[in-house]
DNA sequence: GGGGTCATGTAATAGGTTACATGATTCT
DNA sequence: AGAATCATGTAACCTATTACATGACCCC
């Protein structure tokens, strides 16, 4: 049903649309991400920037179009999209936005395993990433903030929109969470299930 | 100020948590998994758990107990936790507790490149997907009620309402930007910027 | 003009996924 | 008994990360 991309990599999809607009040796790719804070959003190294571009070269969604040798630089190859590239990326970026797919954020891991750690401990640490929490929401809003008074239009700041509702769910999910524990039954039963242990 | 754990792998983290209570060969961490559910939180295959229990032993957080050849299946090699690993369990468990770690959903890459498509076409795909997303939720309560109804005490299916609660911040945010997709002076600025494009 | 640090890339290594293998067991 | 499927593991292959390399520019 979900046939496989041929380069799954969610930093090649942003690849592609910045060659939409112009071809780009890969280290200028990597600084246009940087800029335009698409970074914040993806996860990548300047190392995976190279091989997506191999990547990609050799599913034919780019090709290689001049290497440039400005004879200071070591050689840097230009690369363009190609029919197939610009058709990869919008009929991937529909499917992207039109079905959830699962994640597997760390923080879900834990919280399976949140019965292990005494209710007062676990009240304790959930604590401190409720108040980091705050913080990064804060962050947020301030980038946000600034970049609009820079004139950036909202239609580029969605994800960060985006970004901050997921924190603000966590932080409420994180303060019933809390609450729960507090609670001397849970304290009562924890000791009863988890007494038993060295 | 984070340093790198040796197997960070969460799929190390939940097999840790399993050893806590008894050695295990790898296919019966499998089998727990998938029975406690835990596979939903963690993405893993068969395979990448012989991978992180080799990875596990050479960290010394498990070893090799006995491998027993119960003369029929292949041989099995069953790990047994050392101090070291319950350590680390509680360490790592800790850690991800107190401090959120940047995630990096597919879905905010795709967003970052909402400006792509017409302003039609992004709020067909996002109907969609909050339809999607509605299917989810309910999926996950019913998960729930039914696991309470065997009586399952709520500590242990604390994940589950986790993922409740981000599945229903993404609704209510496609919500939204579907509402504000729809505004006439957004379908306007857009042609505007983008209506130069083959 | 030697010490950072940009700019740019390659190579070595570790991690993870897919494909393959093989002897039970169970089904019809 | 042959087919399907379970139980279990290894090997081959890609992917991604860390480490290494090298020439310019820039700063006192």
């Amino acid at each position: 049903m979900e046939r496989r991309r041929k380069v799954p990599n969610p930093l090649a999809l942003a690849v592609l649309a910045w060659l939409l607009w112009e071809p780009m040796h890969p280290y200028e790719l990597g600084r246009r991400l940087k800029q335009s804070g698409q970074d914040r959003q993806i996860h990548y190294t300047r190392s995976s920037l190279y091989m997506v571009m191999e990547q990609l070269t050799r599913a034919g969604f780019v090709a290689p179009q001049e290497t440039v040798r400005d004879s200071a630089r070591p050689e840097r190859t230009v690369y363009a999209i190609t029919d197939e590239g610009r058709h990869e990326v919008h009929d991937w970026l529909r499917t992207l936005l039109a079905q959830p797919r699962q994640e597997y954020p760390h923080f879900a891991v834990a919280l399976s395993l949140l019965s292990l750690l005494p209710p007062d401990e676990a009240v304790e640490v959930l604590r401190r990433r409720s108040a980091a929490l705050a913080g990064q929401i804060e962050e947020t809003r301030t980038t946000v903030a600034e970049a609009r008074a820079d004139g950036l239009a909202w239609i580029y700041l969605v994800e960060e929109e985006y970004t901050i509702a997921l924190l603000e769910a966590e932080r409420r999910f994180v303060a019933d969470l809390i609450e729960s524990l507090k609670q001397p039954d849970y304290a009562r039963s924890w000791q009863e299930t988890m007494g038993d242990r060295t």
